[in-house]
DNA sequence: CGAGTCAGTGAACACTCGTACTCCGAACGG
DNA sequence: CCGTTCGGAGTACGAGTGTTCACTGACTCG
């Protein structure tokens, strides 16, 4: 239903592309994109090498793509779970349990994010690092929709939510180191770290100086 | 003076191993070691691809040995910043300019760090880790002993700790990103950041829970 | 001095890689 | 219905890869 005006023939060719990409990112579960070769992932995806060039131009643009398919359908998620009511210490357990959840479901997907944020794909990493401004910038307008934002600089917000979007993703890649037994104790220290966050933002306003 | 009771021979080894050592880390600025090639590196150094057995069984182990030349020689470093007197506030602003001081000096290492902590390498992978949680250890050891520190369980230290570490990597690879004419915002912002930070350690005691 | 060690050489191995061709045949649109 | 479009197959090429092997010649040490 809705609109899938497509025929045939594009209902396939997405279909191709997306078994390129899944191929890919299975691939990708023990090496980065730099190392990954257009071959390969034509060959695990049972289709011949030059039909790559249909979809993709480069193994960098697939990188990109796979960027929109983790990150993509992710904004608006964190915004709603920090729009959700209770106190603090609610929302903030509430956004650890659904990153864990998240991860989880999907480790494949945010381990590639976690390689590739810093890897050697200039194009990818600029793909990701425009998600995660967006992001900051979502979780900056959530929280100056709070009462206790009262006060702030839209520079302290930014800076605040971008301080909560590293840790998410600092969470996000310990919690695949430390794989599905460790995933308790990550959660709980997780915790124990926003918590401290939170704590300094509550007596922000009393103790940091205006300027520097 | 001090201790070099190698002859010739073992000089010219050390010699050629570092040009390998140094090659590596120049080719690392663009891509990720797990796509960099063994005669890559021969070439680059001046060597014969065969000469490279002489040094490293893999080029993860060259990796491993680009890790402890990074990492190794900055331990204690921290310690001696955090030891000095000061109240927070100033051995706040002394630790980042430590660390912008640092990657403005060696890029190319702390940018092959950022890159690899989360890359495709194994072996790599796990070195980082380890020197990183020696690196949180030291942290909470000198925190430890101050006198703000009183009530604190070593568990929390080591949160806090490796809260500090973790923002310490994040601090770099965005000054690798922001490149030097940035630096000057990138500071700013982690200044302020680890200034959140320090607030809420100073009223943890009061506000956090003692168990989950 | 002379035997032995060993860092580095050079050639050859059997691959994999990205890309440029031509060609096929099913889906499409007028 | 028929010509066109186009996703994909097949083949081939040159370049680059990691690794092995026998070898050389300068340094080491008894």
């Amino acid at each position: 239903m809705s609109h899938t005006p497509a025929g045939i023939r594009q209902t396939q060719k997405l279909r191709t592309r997306q078994a390129l990409l899944d191929a890919a990112l299975a691939l990708l579960e023990h090496q980065s994109l730099s190392s990954l070769g257009l071959r390969e992932v034509t060959r695990a995806a049972g289709v011949t090498p030059t039909a790559f060039y249909r979809h993709f131009e480069d193994t960098a643009a697939l990188g990109v793509a796979l960027v929109e398919e983790t990150l993509g359908s992710l904004h608006g998620l964190i915004a709603a779970v920090l729009a959700e009511t209770g106190d603090s210490e609610e929302r903030l357990d509430r956004s650890v349990a659904v990153i864990a959840r998240h991860v989880g479901a999907q480790p494949a997907h945010f381990r590639f994010i976690a390689r590739e944020q810093h890897g050697g794909v200039g194009p990818v990493r600029a793909a990701i690092a425009a998600q995660l401004r967006r992001f900051a910038e979502e979780v900056a307008c959530a929280l100056g929709q709070e009462p206790g934002a009262a006060g702030w600089s839209e520079e302290d917000l930014l800076m605040l939510g971008g301080l909560y979007v590293d840790h998410m993703v600092i969470t996000t890649s310990t919690l695949l180191e430390a794989g599905p037994e460790g995933e308790a104790e990550v959660v709980r220290v997780a915790r124990r770290r926003l918590r401290l966050v939170t704590i300094g933002r509550a007596h922000w306003l009393d103790e940091a100086p205006a300027r520097d």
